[in-house]
Order: C-alpha cells, then structure tokens, then sequence
DNA sequence: AGCACGCCGACT
DNA sequence: GTCGGCGTGCTC
C-alpha cells in the first residue's frame, strides 16, 4: 500500500511554525481521517493538536521530496466528522495572508471554543520507582501512589522538587508524558427503552401486583412506543415516577436504562409558514433583481439602502425561503446586539428548526452542540454575530448581513477580520449571493455601490406608507440662556408629561460612546488613573469600587480625593443613573427601566428589562446604545436623545458617521407602528451637518457631505488604512523599535503612500507596556499586504529578542 | 510557543 | 568541580 500524508497546522500561533508539517497516516486511521480532521501528532518532545489541510498519497514515482521514512505518524483522530470542510481550509489560507495571522489562529476562529487543544504534561512513574525511593520525597510518593501528576500540579504544590525531576528521569524512575486535553463534552442523559412488544407490556402491567403502581404507569406510558428510547426525566415528570422504579423495571429486563446523547428535538419539525406574505410594492421591487440572481446562481452581491421601518427584515426572509426553495443554504448576520429573542423568533417561525442561532449568550457546550447540528448537516439556515460567517455550511447559497454599518462586524482581536470581507470571499466562492442592509450604510460600502461594485436597491418608504417621525432638534444653549439647567428641555419636558398622560411609552438615549464612568473630584477635577494603564478607572456599583477594564487593576472608591483631601470625588459617566433622579424628581410616580452596565451585567438580564417594558411596565426606557437598535415596541411613541453630540468631538475619523447612524437608527425606534412618534435630540451643536441631516433621515445629503471631508482628509472610502501598533515596557526601546520599522516601510512604499508616524497610541500605555503606533494611508498599493508580511517575516526574530509586540490592524475601525 | 541542548558564574 | 542561569535553535 503506499504510504499517506498528512499535512497538518499545528495548535502553534507563532509565524515560525506557521507552515504545515508533514505526518504519516497510520493504515488504521485511514478509514476516518479526512482533509479537515482535528488530529493529535508528536511535535518534538509533546503531542499537539492539529489540523489536517491537505492528504497526499505517495504512489511509486510521485515527485517529491518528501521521505516518508523520516516522518511521525499521526496519533489520534478526535472527531468522526471533520469540524473543517475544505472551503473553510481555503479560507483560513486566505485569511491568514490577508490579516497577516497565523493559519491555526484563522482556523480558532471558524470553530467552537472547545475544539481548541490544550497540552497538558504529565510526570508518570516509572517501573523503577520503588516505595523505598518514594520514601525520599513528598512527590515520588504521590506519584507512587496515583500514578500521574499533572506538571502544573507539580509546579504547585511541589515547586522544591522541580530541579530534581532531570535527575529521577534519567535514574529511570519517572518519564515525561503529554496529554492533549479534549474539552468536548456530549450532553448525555439517561433514557428509557422498552423491550417488550406493546401487547406483552400491556399484559405484564396487568399482571403486576396492585401496589406496583408505578411500575403500571410506566409500562402502560411505554406500550405504544416500543424500541424507541424516551427520556427518563421526561418520564420522571409526566408520570411522577422515581429513579428505583425504572431501575426495578431494568432488573427484570423489560426496559434498557442507559445514558445517551441527548437527543434534540426529534418531533419540534415545525411547517414552513406558506409563502403567503403581502409585500409592499418597493419590496416587490427590490426582490425583483434579488430573486432573479437567486434564481440563476452564479456570484452576485446586492447593498439594500432602506429606511428604518421599510421592511427590510421580510426582504431577507423572503430571499432565505427562496435559497432554501433551491435547495440551498443561508446564512444570516446580525450585530449581537440585535440577536434579541424578537429576532431569533422570527426567523425560527419561518425556517422552525432548519434554524441554528449562534449568539454570545450560549454556553462554550451550548454553542459547540448548535455548531455540531450545522457540522451534521441537519440546518440550512444559521443565524448569529460575526463568528457565524464561518458556519460549516456545505452548499452555501445566500449570506445576508443585516446592519451592515455596525463595527461589531470587524473583530479587534487577530484574526482582525472584518465579516463582510470574509462574506465577500465565501459568496464568491460558492457563487452565491450576498446581501448587506441597512439604513445608513458604512460609506465605505455606499461608495463601492455608487461605482456599480455592489448593485444598489433602495427603498425609502416606510411599511403602511407610515411617516418617519418628526425630529426636533433643540438647541441646548438657548435651554441655558432661559435658566433652565435641567438636562430636560422645555420641549422634551412637555412631550414626556404628554405621553405619560396618554399611557404611551418613550425611550431615553444617553448617547456615550467611548466614554464609561470615570471617578473625578469636583473641587480640584482630578481623575482616578490605573497605575498600570493610562486610562480612567471605570466605578464599579456593586461593591464601590474602581476599576480599570483593560488590567483589571481595582482600588477601594476613596472618600476623598487623593490630590486635594476635598470630599466631593464623585463617578461620572453613563449618567443614566442621573437622568433616572432627574425623571423621578420632575415626574413623581414614573416608572423607569434603566438599561447600562450596572443594570444588564447579569446573564438574561438584558431580555428580561425589554421584556418588562413590552409588557407596559415601564413608562420610560433609559439607556445608552444597546437600545438604539433593532428594538420595535409598538406603544412607543416619543424618543428622546438626552445629548446628541457627545460622539461627535472624539478623535476619530467616523466621529460623525457614527453620530448620524446613532441619531438615524434611534429615531428608527418611534412610531413604527399605528401611534404616530416624535423624536428629540438635544444638542449644542444643532448647525452640526450629521444632526442637521440624521433630523431630515437624508442619508444621500449626510453622505455627499462626507464623503467630501475624507476626500479633504485622505480617509476611507478615499483612502484604505493599515494601522501597525507597538507595545515595549521600555519607552526608549519601543520608539527606536517603531522608527526602525517606520523606515524599513518607507524605503519600500510608493511615494504616494502616506505613513503617519510613529507616534503614541491614543491609550498611550496598557498593562504596563507603551504603546505606538504607525498610520499607513494609501489608494493604490497592490502589492502592500505581501510586502507587510514579508516586514512580518524580516522582524519576525528581532522582535522576538527586543521582546517588542507588533500587530497589524488592516482597514482597523476602531483608532481609538 | 515550549522545550532541549549548551556554554559561563557562585556555591558545596 | 557541579548546579543552574537563560541564549540559541528546532519542531514533520
């Protein structure tokens, strides 16, 4: 037989071994290894998981120089079905050159957290060690009298003995071993299986003496299901039988009690809702070309442009069903923000359980079973964030990205991709169709739209030709002017006391993007500092303290300040709390539903403060953006946005890109339904063109607008970034680093490519370490992604010894 | 990344 | 003279 090859991708992320090695597939392993299949392999001294990504059979005369002599053979096969298929192989190679990540980093990302392998080393006895010897130590004896001892246990509760472990090794009283821990658990349960046919157990239930109640039930219950396995505990609580009774019932051998995997929902096949929507006439309209693609197969990508309230959420579904008609697979993105009960329901209604969800909000074991019905092939439809873009999907027809505009899109840890680039690639790929929607658009995307890149279909009409609400924008330095100090305007005062009387609902918005509660004395304004980060403490209620989020350095809420003694040192922040006391002092009775931080922390705890305000408990819903989107509560009727601006004077590009999408989408959120809404924006720069234009729901205006500052500016859509950010303990080591790099990339860009810096990162130092950073700007380099990893390659070890950390963000969202 | 191997200072 | 520091190099 000629020998087999695996090429494998070590669990290694560093880029020296960011290449695949080759293994030798034992002639037992060959029936279930597969390209794609998780895998254990010898890897020096320790075993570690791996990645199978290509099988080479080396028949006689095969060119190559590859001696199968000098290989290792592969170990172990951990899964009967390969968790990668080998469109998502191409896609982690892709990945991997295209964000300048290690290939086994691309592939983490496309695969539960659980099938992650973790090395553990083992010290093991060995025959040699007698119980004479174990005498000598505390942990020979243990090892003596376990067996094994985990390493990391040894460097615990043994550290003194850790310098002589070499010389026990080589008197050959113990050895080394290593364990690649797999964390994947099957939920197992016990189920109950009748083995007697229905007549012979109708007729042992009768024969049963009369004080063997339970066991009567529980035959009569099996009868008509006989040789099919019932889950005990659904028996347990049907029946209100016990454990003892079923185990009697197995020791005479009519039923088998035994542990399985749990089954899931083997009867829940729910109908297809018939086709019979009615679609308004622009949803006819956009469906048309939709639907015509669908149809012929073949790449093609659409941006649907539609005002909030238009319906595009039917749009998608109706393109689903249609996928699904052809016999293909979709795949459906959403922000995890608007993964809400409300939405999941809906899908689910339509496609029942041909659905998988995939949201942050599941268990690591959760997430890997509702991944393995996909991996199984038993959904056709995957719903979830950003991860769900890489769903196992073998005949992927339709990827929709909902709120395409969202930067929840792109990930901000490596791999640093952004979904609708890897959507972009896997539509292509399959010769699918991809759909990106929203209301206001990234410009990025409108802009390749413009030019014919994606084919533009708007609708600017709401559902039911409702009208957008009406906006009034309140100028809040005119409220100053009339001695009105409060953080309510006159206007918004009386449209709130208005609703209340009215018994509709309003929705608050405290706009505070990239601000969170920060500690400050009022008297002498000193701000609380992590000693390790250079960034405000954020206060923490719960137990008063103050907390940095990025080391998790925590000091005790002092009573005074420590600069000035003064005792007015105060947190300041989301204020939601503030506006709360204000809303209760103005108007006595009112019932608030807060939604930050402090109030949602809990798991669930987010639904369930929606799920009171659906149901009328609450007058008024307060929070900051987690409630800008999505949401659709049929008796709200005012929404007020407390202070409009405070997102547009950060330093970052799409300051106002972000604020109109905030403004645009929050007032999405009124009127959706018979009432008629209103909504407010206070601000002190109401002349502000992405206010004035957020006020109009004129996105073309906003757009034309800003796209003219990035052309003045040279940012996207105009221009592409790349940001490279470095990290040293030492300032004077990490600028030398940063400007040696600098000039490495500015002997070998074109002239027309802008490089800004280095220059100190906006958090100019994290857990300890400074940061800088280098800004490429550039409109045509077509070869830059291959000369940056050939920088990654030239520094690769020079890095390593100045012990210097660099990282390369390719088209980053987020500069702060 | 680990881990092993290998070459120079402070201890029994 | 040895123990042990961490610099260098490799992993199919």
């Amino acid at each position: 037989m000629n020998p087999v090859i695996a090429k494998v991708i070590v669990e290694v992320p560093v880029s020296r071994t960011n290449r695949p090695f080759d293994y030798l597939v034992p002639e037992w392993l060959l029936p279930i290894l597969r390209v794609g299949s998780r895998v254990i392999v010898p890897f020096g001294p320790r075993k570690l998981q791996g990645f199978v990504i290509g099988l080479l059979e080396l028949a006689d005369g095969t060119e190559t120089s590859i001696d199968p002599q000098k290989l290792r053979e592969i170990l172990e096969v951990e899964d009967d079905l390969p968790p990668l298929t080998e469109e998502l192989l191409d896609l982690a190679e892709w990945m991997s050159k295209q964000y300048l990540c290690p290939w086994i980093t691309a592939i983490h990302a496309m695969i539960p957290a659980v099938l992650k392998g973790k090395t553990e080393r083992w010290v093991v006895a060995a025959a040699e060690l007698t119980a004479e010897l174990a005498g000598q130590s505390p942990l020979l004896h243990e090892l003596l009298r376990r067996g094994a001892v985990a390493y990391r246990e040894v460097e615990q509760q043994f550290p003194d003995e850790i310098p002589l472990l070499p010389g026990w090794l080589s008197a050959g009283w113990l050895t080394t071993e290593y364990h690649v821990k797999d964390r994947v658990t099957h939920k197992q349960a016990s189920y109950v299986t009748l083995l007697l046919t229905d007549e012979e157990a109708l007729a042992k239930a009768d024969s049963l003496p009369k004080q063997a109640e339970q066991m009567r039930r529980v035959l009569l219950h099996l009868a008509p299901f006989s040789g099919q396995p019932i889950a005990a505990k659904e028996l347990g609580e049907l029946l209100g039988v016990s454990r003892p009774t079923l185990k009697n019932l197995a020791a005479k051998g009519w039923i088998r009690l035994e542990q399985m995997e749990v089954l899931r929902n083997p009867y829940a096949h729910r109908k297809f809702a018939d086709a019979k929507h009615s679609y308004t006439a622009q949803q006819q309209t956009v469906l048309k070309p939709i639907a015509q693609a669908i149809e012929q197969g073949g790449f093609a990508s659409f941006l649907l442009h539609g005002v909030t309230g238009s319906g595009k959420t039917e749009v998608y579904l109706a393109a689903i069903e249609q996928t699904l008609a052809k016999g293909k697979e979709a795949i459906f993105l959403v922000p995890e923000i608007s993964l809400t009960p409300q939405m999941v329901e809906r899908v689910k209604g339509r496609f029942g359980n041909l659905v998988a969800v995939l949201h942050s909000g599941l268990s690591q074991g959760e997430r890997y079973d509702e991944w393995r019905r996909i991996i199984r092939q038993q959904v056709k439809v995957v719903v979830g964030a950003r991860s769900a873009i890489f769903a196992p999907l073998r005949n992927l027809g339709l990827i929709v990205i909902d709120e395409e505009h969202e930067n929840s899109y792109k990930q901000e840890e490596t791999p640093r991709y952004h979904a609708r680039e890897v959507a972009l690639w896997r539509a292509r790929q399959n010769h699918g169709v991809l759909i990106m929607g929203s209301a206001t658009p990234s410009l990025e995307t409108y802009a390749l739209a413009t030019r014919g890149r994606y084919q533009l279909l708007t609708m600017n009409e709401r559902v039911g030709n409702r009208p957008l609400p009406q906006v009034h924008v309140v100028d809040m330095r005119e409220e100053l002017l009339k001695q009105n100090r409060s953080m309510f305007s006159q206007t918004l005062y009386q449209m709130i006391e208005q609703r209340l009387q009215n018994g509709e609902q309003i929705v608050l918005f405290l706009n505070r993007r990239g601000f969170s509660t920060f500690v400050m004395c009022r008297s002498c304004g000193y701000t609380l500092t992590c000693v390790h980060c250079d960034i405000s403490l954020t206060y923490h209620r719960t137990n008063h303290t103050a907390r940095c989020h990025y080391c998790g350095y925590t000091i005790k809420q002092p009573d005074h300040c420590p600069e000035c003694q003064s005792s007015h040192i105060r947190f300041f922040g989301t204020g939601t709390q503030k506006v709360e006391e204000e809303l209760s002092r103005l108007f006595p009775g009112i019932r608030v539903i807060r939604m930050d931080v402090d109030t949602t922390s809990r798991k669930g705890a987010h639904e369930e403060l929606l799920d009171r305000f659906r149901r009328g408990q609450g007058d008024v819903l307060l929070g900051t953006q987690m409630i800008a989107k999505g949401l659709d509560f049929p008796r709200v009727t005012l929404v007020g946005v407390i202070a409009a601006d405070t997102s547009l004077h950060l330093p970052d590009f799409r300051a106002a890109e972000k604020t109109f999408q905030l403004l645009t989408q929050v007032g999405g959120r009124a009127g959706r339904h018979e009432l008629r809404g209103d909504v407010v924006i206070q601000t002190y720069t109401p002349e502000h063109y992405s206010i004035r234009h957020a006020t109009k729901h004129d996105y073309l205006s906003f757009y034309e607008e800003e796209m003219l500052n990035r052309k003045r500016t040279g940012y996207p859509p105009y221009y592409r970034l790349v940001l490279i950010s470095f990290s040293h303990e030492q300032l004077p080591v990490l600028i030398q680093g940063a400007q040696t790099v600098a000039d490495y990339l500015k002997a070998r860009l074109q002239p027309s490519t802008i490089l800004l810096g280095p220059v100190a990162s906006p958090i100019p130092r994290i857990k300890d370490r400074f940061r800088f950073q280098l800004m490429l700007k550039y409109r045509d380099e077509p070869k830059l992604i291959d000369m940056l990893g050939q920088m990654n390659r030239h520094f690769d070890e020079w890095l390593k010894q100045q012990q210097l950390l660099m990282n390369v963000d390719i088209d980053p969202q987020m500069l702060l």
